[in-house]
DNA sequence: GTGGTTACGTGCATAGTTGCAATCATTGCA
DNA sequence: TGCAATGATTGCAACTATGCACGTAACCAC
C-alpha cells in the first residue's frame, strides 16, 4: 500500500501541475481521447459517467482552450469526432512522460539487486489485474 | 507503468464509490484529519494547497454532513481542533479497506512464486521514494 | 492596557460540474 | 413520404471550489 501511495502522489503531482490549464474531468476527457483514438460524446459521457450535456460542455471548454478538434463524424453527421489538437497531444504526453520520469527517478534510487526483479513483478502483477473484471478493479483509464 | 495504471485505478475506484457522499477536495481533508491527528485549519489548507477560506467552508460542508467535529481548540481559542467523527472514520476506513482488498484480490491472482517477490520489491520502491524531496515526488497524503 | 499579529470566518465574485427537460438535426425503417 | 429512434446541444437550476478583501476574536509583546 505504501507503494501505492508513491504511485497516486506521483500521478497526482503530474495532473496538479496542469490543473491551472485544465480541470480534472477535462483532462480525463484529453487523456479517453488520447488512448481510445477518435470518439463520438455518448462514448465520453458514459465512459467518464457523466450525463452527455455535461460531456458536451466540458469539451466545449476543450474546444475553445485548443485542445480538442470537433467535427462532424464522416459516417453519421448526428454524431460528432473528436480528437486531440497538437497541443492538446503535446499536454497529455507532457503529463504521461513526468510521471514516467518520477517513477524512474525513484527506481534508480533502489538498490541494483531489487531493481532487477521489480519489473517482472510488477508486469506479473498487472497481468493478472487484467485477469478481474473491470467493474472490480476499477475504471483503468481514469487518468492515465 | 502498467502496473501503476492498476493501483491507481484500484484508488480511483476507491473514491469513485463514496463521490455521492464527498466531493474530492473533502476527501482529502478528512484523509488528512485522518492522518495527522486534530488539526487546525491553516495546516488543512496550506496542505492542500488552497486559500483558507476555502478550507473553512470545505469543513463547514464536512462538518454540517456530520463527518468532521469542529471545536476551539484547548490551548488557542484562535484555533480550531478538527477531529473525525464516527462516520467520518468509517468512510475513510471503508475507503482504505475496499483498496486493500481490490490489491489483495489482485495478488491473489498471481502465482506464488511471483507474489512471494512483490512485496520486497515493493516496499523497496517506497523507501526509495522516501528519500526523495517531496516536492519532487508529489503530495503523498493527496488521497491515501 | 495598547498595538500588532495570528487564526478564522464572511461577503462577494467567478468558474466548473452536474443532472434534467426540451429541442434540433440526422438517420433508418415502414 | 412519414415517423420513430438516435446523437448532440441548449436552457435551466443547483452545488462546489476558488481567490480576494475585509472583519472579528484571541493571543502576545511591550
Amino acid at each position: 500500500m505504501s507503494a501505492a501511495r508513491v504511485l497516486v502522489g506521483v500521478v497526482a503531482q503530474s495532473i496538479a501541475k496542469v490543473e491551472d490549464r485544465v480541470s480534472l474531468p477535462q483532462f480525463r476527457v484529453l487523456v479517453m481521447v488520447a488512448t481510445k483514438g477518435p470518439s463520438n460524446l455518448s462514448a465520453v459521457a458514459e465512459s467518464l459517467g457523466v450525463h452527455p450535456s455535461n460531456a458536451t460542455r466540458t469539451v466545449d471548454r476543450l474546444v475553445t482552450a485548443g485542445l480538442l478538434d470537433r467535427r462532424d463524424a464522416p459516417t453519421d453527421r448526428r454524431q460528432v469526432s473528436l480528437t486531440l489538437t497538437e497541443q492538446g497531444k503535446q499536454l497529455v504526453d507532457s503529463v504521461f512522460s513526468e510521471r514516467r520520469a518520477a517513477v524512474q527517478q525513484v527506481v534508480a534510487k533502489m538498490p541494483r539487486s531489487k531493481r532487477q526483479k521489480l519489473p517482472a513483478a510488477l508486469e506479473c502483477f498487472a497481468e493478472a489485474a487484467g485477469e478481474i473484471p473491470e467493474d472490480d478493479i476499477g475504471h483503468l483509464e481514469w487518468n492515465n
